[in-house]
DNA sequence: CCGACACTATCGATCGATCGATCGAACGTC
DNA sequence: GACGTTCGATCGATCGATCGATAGTGTCGG
């Protein structure tokens, strides 16, 4: 791993462990093996490396769920797919997710507007998804903007407490949450058998993560 | 309101908005119009403030939930319940809920071990509602624990986008996720006519907000 | 093959600013 | 004059960031 690259690594780690204003530069050189003056090669000031971090793992994160959802035109399938693909990358890229989430207010007004447009252009994708599927007849949900925002949350929150040591695999978690998401938004189908492997090996892909 | 309300206030304000580390001792004083000489008349160092903080805010939230479920042996209606309590606790007090659910991370070992056990105490009510449905056959769930995290994300999420001038009322927000997560619990009954007016009423007495 | 120069990477030392916290003094009220 | 409040001044520590210096690496003209 280069420097830049530890640089990075150390700043999700710790942005993610201890938060933004929490960590000092000095930290992040120790954490990276370097000088605090070193640093200064590999970034741009404090905030530059945190816009840095959000906006290319929210590029990562869209990138995968335009794929994972191409071609699928049941809504349905579309929207399994989004939560099986962001369940799969909070909980396999928990620190990264963790700074994404939780850190927009340390952010300047012009990155975090950025940064909004981003993840607003994400949400569009559910929005989408649960509109369609409302229109289709699939879905029944009376406030569909507010089921959105409220599985949006549950799907984020698997990042706070999800560990690979615990009994249940990744992939389990992922059909589970697209059970969960389908019954809250009333979609009438006992079992639906979609195949989320596609999902699976984006992710792997993507992230460059086993699943 | 008086200096110490105020340093208090002031804190919970500035803690949700730029977090723990993110807000100074100069900030607080600023917005508790004291000097931050006269700060620490009002409180022990700014840890002691946010452990105060945290340790009360979840003491209140679970004896509102202890007196919202109180005598209601019916599992279903003692989750709506704890859905209800969660989701209007959390919509009402944003910046208090957002500094307990946030700033853990930010409290030394022993004071994140006492917080972390009232929360724990707190999930446990949430647990019991839960196994009890469960083995009532009520709900239907294969993950009881899994989805007990992802039903108290979601609902927690409430603190980060709700907003009291959009056009859903607290109640209505109250009612639409209780249905959502007894849909989530695979609960049978298509609508349940629970009346959540006591809980309503937990709230406005114990918050002392009008719901 | 060599020396000169450019470029990248790294560091110790240090900048001014701000951090959390404390001091002694002054204020008002009873 | 005792007590609860408030403050300006200031403490040592740490903050984010920059400086000039020092190696190492490659490139190119002769």
């Amino acid at each position: 791993m280069s420097s830049g690259e530890r640089v990075r690594a150390a700043a999700v780690k710790l942005f993610a462990a201890k938060g933004f204003h929490g960590t000092g530069i000095r930290d992040l050189a120790q954490e990276a093996e370097l000088s605090s003056a070193s640093l200064y090669h590999y970034m741009g000031t404090k905030e530059d490396l945190l816009v840095e971090i959000m906006a290319t793992s929210l590029r990562r994160l869209l990138d995968a769920a335009a794929k994972a959802t191409a071609g699928a035109g049941d809504p349905v399938a579309r929207l399994r797919a989004l939560v099986a693909l962001h369940v799969l990358a909070h909980a396999a890229q928990p620190a990264e997710t963790r700074v994404v989430d939780n850190e927009v207010d340390a952010l300047s007004d012009a990155a975090r507007a950025r940064v909004v447009a981003l993840r607003d252009e994400y949400e569009g994708l559910w929005a989408q998804a649960i509109e369609d599927g409302a229109a289709a007849g699939v879905f029944h949900t009376v406030y569909p903007a507010v089921t959105r925002l409220a599985l949006l949350e549950m799907c984020s929150g698997v990042a706070r407490w999800y560990s690979p040591r615990g009994p249940l695999p990744l992939e389990g978690l992922a059909v589970h949450y697209a059970e969960l998401a389908l019954r809250a938004l009333g979609h009438p189908g006992e079992v639906t058998v979609t195949d989320l492997r596609p999902c699976l090996e984006v992710v792997a892909q993507v992230w460059d993560v086993p699943v």
